[in-house]
DNA sequence: TCTTAACATGTAAACAATGACATAAAGGTA
DNA sequence: TACCTTTATGTCATTGTTTACATGTTAAGA
């Protein structure tokens, strides 16, 4: 998955594996993580698969920088991958749920403790949300282009998922600690 | 994760993959899923290790069994897992707003398509969930013991989870599939 | 001046998950 | 009888992800 992230990126403009490391974070991060570890690797295996170019900036002051271009092929594989449209619905992975789900055992406090952890963190997160909400996203680069509105379409529509998604779990944290609470 | 899981019900009565393949996927799989194959060599890995021990029964009809029961280390590791808190609000991975997000210059009608064809999805899971939920799920071995009442509280919270999630996500998607065919 | 944050890039080991291949018996049905 | 589904168990190669280790610079603030 994060390799069609990267080519997506890279498909706007050429970009070091910082710059896409700094992009993810806020923008696909929310709904598709990956650390620089992984993107830097997946980078090279990209450019030894030929999807990608890269070029060495020795810079006069400050760190080097490795930079990314996508070739042809590489774009042709994101439109192929774009093209293919997802026929099966994707498989959470609530580890929460898990842990709740053999939680019969466990000490009633405890597992309040663990969800009003768990409620602070989304509480946050949907803050989070609704901060960048306000701002926009698409590239300097894009800025002028007459399709820069459906990027920041489709980028506000995955916002809207995230802060639904947020508020949908705060809901049932705060139901889900009120029955426990309410447990003999 | 998978190997909490397997521990977690195996805590309940020994078992075998199959039986484990079949009980995860009509309830733990519905926020973690498990392919049989990852299943059966995690549950070699836990032996040998030491957290479960098996048994092979060649049985006099049908094809042989190999019952994995739960052994006191195995116990000691899922509460301790149980016993330490997670911390960190779950990072989810949603391919659907991958796709989305990177989808400016796909055509509308084939983003259209690709939505309605996860509406109808979305909308299978939503009914699974809703006959689920009528349905008892302690197993049977447990049937007369007092703490089945919360094993039974804590299964029908996740179910609840799922059933909001499933509401969330249709209700973002018929939004979403409005706002993009009313764009021009 | 010292410390910390941000910038910048990588490697390596371990772990987790997927997808394909492989086998075989039992029971139902067309 | 032939075929299909369910039961039942596994291997293997590959891919994907996480965690820890590793290094070095620049700029800002205490």
């Amino acid at each position: 998955m994060l390799k069609y992230i990267l080519l997506g990126f890279l498909n706007y403009q050429p970009m070091t594996g910082y710059d896409l490391k700094t992009r993810i974070d806020d923008s696909t991060g929310h709904f598709w993580h990956a650390y620089h570890s992984q993107i830097y690797t997946t980078l090279r295996k990209l450019e030894e698969k030929g999807w990608l170019t890269s070029e060495l900036f020795e810079d006069e002051a400050g760190p080097n920088k490795r930079e990314y271009t996508l070739t042809d092929t590489g774009r042709d594989a994101l439109h192929k991958w774009l093209r293919k449209s997802m026929t099966e619905a994707n498989r959470p992975k609530e580890e929460l749920l898990v842990r709740l789900f053999f939680s019969g055992q466990r000490d009633k406090a405890h597992v309040l403790d663990e969800l009003r952890v768990q409620r602070a963190l989304h509480q946050q997160k949907l803050m989070v949300y609704e901060t960048i909400k306000l701002e926009n996203h698409v590239p300097e680069a894009m800025q002028d282009d007459p399709r820069a509105d459906r990027e920041q379409f489709f980028w506000e529509r995955t916002l809207n998922f995230g802060h639904r998604y947020e508020m949908m779990y705060l809901a049932w944290l705060d139901e889900t600690i009120e029955a426990i609470d309410a447990l003999p």
